[in-house]
DNA sequence: AGTGTATCCTGCAGGC
DNA sequence: TGCCTGCAGGATACAC
């Protein structure tokens, strides 16, 4: 998504969700998908209207804040304010605006996660499933990794973090990667992801949750953003390499 | 077709 | 102090 944050504009957005009941929450790679449903008392038009959603994306920097009812809903970035019933608000705020917010009935949705890889917590996620993606591609392992239509939402810290954990460089290309590789890349990537949403993401500067907490999983960062700093498994600096116009940071003997 | 790069935008840290 | 450069969690449009 692009700036400016609202596609389709904010008149249209607030037309899109007046008067509607949030009914879901769920999350598919890095979007956030907020379903609407209308009051009961006019269900009628909800058969012929269809499901509709609001598709939220962080971006870098945005943060999707709930504030109770009461609170002070000002925030320093503030993009788009949804006013709740009851008197609290759901904010949008975001410094940079890579972002954004758009409504989009079910079909519009399902046109774009045709695009969208697997989710690599799915048990459906197998080792073949990441290997044979791999294998046919020439690209460096890490590129790979970012790719959302190979796999779903693994961002450069975590694509680090689970390189480092497979004990393989973030530059190889992904074709070179064996099976012993894919199965400690398969672990990696699991275990990184799933710790990190149990301690909250990781917050490096911006990022909180929608209660205003930030993420703890900063601390356990093994080589993300630790240039010149001692491998945690043997002490060796490590070192940052640019490509694809990211960073990444691997253990020069860890990492083969 | 698949891969790499430029670009959207703003703030901040570090060097001089 | 203040100016300048580089860098940042993502995704996509475009050029080879």
């Amino acid at each position: 998504m692009k700036a400016d944050v609202v596609s389709g504009g904010g008149a249209r957005l607030a037309r899109a969700v007046h008067g509607r009941h949030i009914t879901g929450v769920r999350r598919r790679a890095k979007n956030i998908l907020i379903s609407l449903g209308v009051p009961s008392e006019s269900s009628g038009a909800a058969a012929t209207q269809g499901v509709r959603l609001v598709r939220v994306h962080l971006g870098m920097t945005g943060k999707l804040l709930f504030f109770p009812p009461r609170a002070r809903a000002q925030t320093r970035f503030l993009c788009v304010r949804f006013r709740l019933e009851g008197g609290g608000s759901l904010v949008y705020d975001d410094v940079r605006r890579f972002g954004g917010i758009e409504v989009l009935d079910q079909s519009a949705w399902a046109t774009k996660e045709r695009l969208i890889g697997p989710e690599p917590l799915e048990p459906a996620y197998r080792v073949e499933t990441l290997f044979a993606g791999m294998s046919a591609s020439r690209s460096p392992v890490r590129s790979w990794l970012l790719d959302g239509r190979k796999v779903a939402g693994i961002g450069n810290i975590y694509a680090n973090e689970a390189l480092f954990r497979a004990g393989v460089r973030p530059s190889r290309p992904a074709f070179e990667i064996d099976w012993a590789e894919a199965v400690r890349l398969h672990a990696g990537i699991r275990r990184t992801l799933s710790r990190a949403i149990q301690l909250g993401g990781t917050t490096l500067r911006d990022y909180v949750d929608a209660d205003g907490k930030r993420g703890q999983y900063a601390e356990n960062l093994a080589v993300y953003g630790r240039e010149g700093r001692p491998c945690p498994s043997c002490e060796e600096p490590i070192e940052r390499i640019v490509f694809g116009g990211r960073s990444a940071f691997f253990c020069p003997t860890c990492q083969s």
